[in-house]
DNA sequence: GTCTATATAGCGATAGAC
DNA sequence: GTCTATCGCTATATAGAC
């Protein structure tokens, strides 16, 4: 039917009902498996299986894989963007506005792991990004401008209020190790540790803040 | 003939000297194309083509894709550990060590962008590190720990010697973010830009220095 | 919308000549 | 050791009944 991220904007009847859910279901499984096994290792039989139908009714609502990669990568990039991103506060102060960012990302990371994965396999790969469709590309790109943007600027108003250390980094130098480090959170925490996802959060921007000597 | 990774012990004799020359071009050319595609995405044919050889010859030197990617990886592995681990000087000071291996870590990521490349994608996803068989697994394990115990011993050390800020985490997750932050420093590196690799290596011992409050 | 059945293509791997 | 030819299988995607 369609096979756009947000979905239709009109509320579905009842006869559309059950495809919507199907889709939903796609989406959600589309994530999971991509996120653990990666793109090129599930099939279209494995991923109709994991929402609970036949592989040639995927078709029914993408039309094709790569358009399913980029329907579940926008949807996960967009929930991301929304939880993190777009709560941050501009008229709070820079230092805090850092902090909550870094910690809205490390607990996003640690409470949404096979979306996060999903994610950070797109955004990694370059092979991936290269299945992508040229909008869908253009897209995620477009939110992780935006991201990196907000970070660079607030480390940037953050060194013009306090005597900066010269040998500091640029700030955008700095916005891409702070950025690599929490989307990388997964690859070193181990669910079995000790520690809960606050006092993760917590060490990160110990981390953090240390770096770029606040 | 073999698929070990660090190849025959004997010297070869003329008779067996192609052979060799095609296995290695079939390493360089899977730590190339698996680096940029991923390993699902490479057909034997491609990879063939890319050293010279039809399909059906690779299986003169491996049993199998999986064994390539076995063998291709250890090779990357044991690269990696020999110039940035075990040219580390124990009996240098402690923040010499670190700064040194924090350095050579960058500069080899910068310098071999495939091989780098390859190793990542192997070391990051689950779903390629469950396609090694288990003796290679082990092997690239045991790597992994040895270079984490190095950098955690240190950190360890120098907190030992100075009057550690309490609120900074344990050592190992220390550690871990150093590697981290190391591993991944061709996401946000770009080679147009106008930093050269021993430029990219002092900011980012800066960024280290800072974290771990030296 | 979903199904069974199928088309078409490419995959990894093998057989056997040279 | 490398080749041509091919096997057996699975992949994505489509056709047409329901």
């Amino acid at each position: 039917m369609t096979d756009t991220a947000t979905g239709p904007a009109v509320v579905p009847d009842g006869r559309t009902r059950r495809g919507e859910e199907t889709r939903e279901r796609l989406l959600a499984a589309a994530i999971q498996l991509f996120g653990s096994q990666g793109f090129e290792s599930t099939s279209m039989k494995e991923l109709a299986a994991a929402a609970g139908v036949r592989a040639p009714a995927i078709y029914n609502h993408f039309e094709s894989k790569e358009r399913i990669l980029a329907a579940a990568t926008i949807w996960a990039m967009e929930d991301f963007h929304a939880q993190v991103v777009r709560t941050d506060n501009p008229a709070a102060g820079a230092r805090d506005r850092l902090a909550n960012l870094v910690r809205r990302h490390v607990i996003y990371q640690l409470e949404h792991v096979q979306l996060a994965r999903s994610n950070d396999l797109v955004m990694d790969a370059d092979a991936l990004r290269q299945l992508l469709p040229t909008d869908a590309h253009a897209h995620v790109r477009e939110l992780m401008r935006q991201h990196l943007n907000l970070i660079t600027g607030i480390i940037d108003e953050l060194r013009q209020t306090r005597p900066a250390r010269p040998s500091l980094p640029h700030p955008r130098l700095c916005a891409l190790a702070v950025l690599t480090m929490c989307d990388r959170v997964l690859s070193w925490y181990k669910p079995d540790g000790a520690l809960s996802k606050e006092e993760i959060a917590a060490a990160y921007w110990e981390l953090v803040r240390g770096m770029l000597h606040l």
